[in-house]
DNA sequence: TACTACATCTCGCAT
DNA sequence: ATGCGAGGTGTAGTA
């Protein structure tokens, strides 16, 4: 597309904060927590109301490239190309684009204010099992839920009715050797603030892995076989849709 | 946009390969490794060509809603509404946009098989401890480096000349009680697998979080304060450019 | 601000 | 396929 038409279109659409998206050709350095450079292909580049920039390269989920909210972008007009610089300065960040051709472009103001709700996270676990505490064992009696202390975030803290500590931590799906760690971190700060030796760990998630297993039995812990709770299971069955909401 | 064009893009781009993207008004369910429900908005819709399902709120870096690589999608016509279907079999994903409102569309193939060099990676860091070993210490000897034990993955390993075993782990910025934990169950491990107490750890990165410095200490470890190499440090410089590279 | 841990994490790599 | 750990991780929550 007209080169000019692209600058007034960027242009515009930074001091309007609409959504700016264009199709082109380009060559990128990115340089501040580490430095990358990446030759000259097609890309999709995106810049959003509130200033994130991203770069798409055709394929891959994640962006190639990007600057976070609150980026400075500018527009520098070069002979042959135009230069598109990104400055993300809290954490001295640059982002720079040679334009090479623009082949399409796309702007507009969205409105959109809403929030996902979403059900199945780790917190919904810890509530879980807070609410039901059986699924963890007969005696296991919960103390408290997604506590903030200098321990660290117990997910579930509480007790087995006959005087030992329980430390429960959640995974939502497979736990691995980093999970275990992160219990026994947690086991070892309490007996050292408790002042006692009788503290336990329970790993609460659907499934461990084989080491992870082993450095659980290792340390005397356990694992409860527990899956997130999902209140919707609409797409085990033949029919869902929109409107159960 | 007119329903039965956007209806012939989405069929055309996606049995030629190509990328798509569109604003519109949409209300989405996604259901799957959680369920997840965002009411009616404005949002930006990408489809890659390889499948890859992106869907971004005007603002914040992330996309809302996505489905990764190898997605199936299905477009159908309902009244009143278009009804956008994403399914992610391996993992049981399903992705269902309503889409209400096609405000603009854009689709093109594009050409990209570029691949991004990086610079500053943790291998990196690692590389420059086992070629500058005097940067942890005089008596540093490393032995392997990035070696895929059943322990884990050691960054670098070696002694100290003196019969000490010396594990290093790098992080490329702060590190915190995870990297500590990370550092311990290596330790741990090669103590039990070499059937030897003379093993210690070195946490290598440039800054470490006040309590993540007093676990290090409890356990005996140290801190060796390494920043990731980055040759290119251009943009501390007054001038950058691209035609560096 | 610093610190901590989750995430529909994603991604690559090695077994 | 599974396991494991890095990531320019991003993001939210709290002290």
């Amino acid at each position: 597309m007209n080169r000019a038409d692209f600058i007034d279109h960027f242009t515009e659409a930074r001091a309007k904060h609409e959504m700016l998206v264009f199709f082109c050709s380009c060559e990128i350095v990115y340089s501040g927590r580490a430095e990358a450079h990446l030759p000259k292909g097609d890309r999709l580049i995106v810049i959003k109301q509130d200033g994130v920039f991203l770069i798409h390269q055709p394929e891959k989920g994640n962006p190639i490239n990007y600057l976070k909210s609150g980026a400075e972008l500018n527009l520098e007009k070069h002979e042959g190309h135009l230069l598109l610089k990104g400055k993300f300065t809290p954490n001295k960040e640059f982002l720079d684009v040679e334009i090479y051709t623009v082949y399409d472009i796309l702007r507009r103001r969205l409105e959109d204010g809403q929030q996902q709700t979403l059900m199945g996270s780790e917190a919904d676990m810890s509530d879980h099992i807070r609410d039901n505490p059986k699924i963890i064992s007969k005696d296991f009696k919960p103390v408290s839920r997604e506590e903030h202390t200098k321990v660290g975030f117990l997910d579930v803290f509480g007790h087995d009715g006959k005087g030992k500590l329980v430390v429960i931590e959640c995974k939502r799906y497979t736990a691995g050797l980093s999970a275990v760690s992160q219990l026994h971190r947690y086991v070892e700060k309490i007996k050292e603030i408790k002042g006692t030796k009788k503290v336990t760990g329970i790993l609460a998630c659907p499934k461990v892995t084989t080491n992870a297993k082993e450095m659980l039995k290792g340390y005397g812990y356990s694992w409860a076989n527990i899956k997130p709770p999902q209140r919707h299971a609409r797409h085990d069955k033949k029919q869902q849709n929109l409107s159960n909401f």
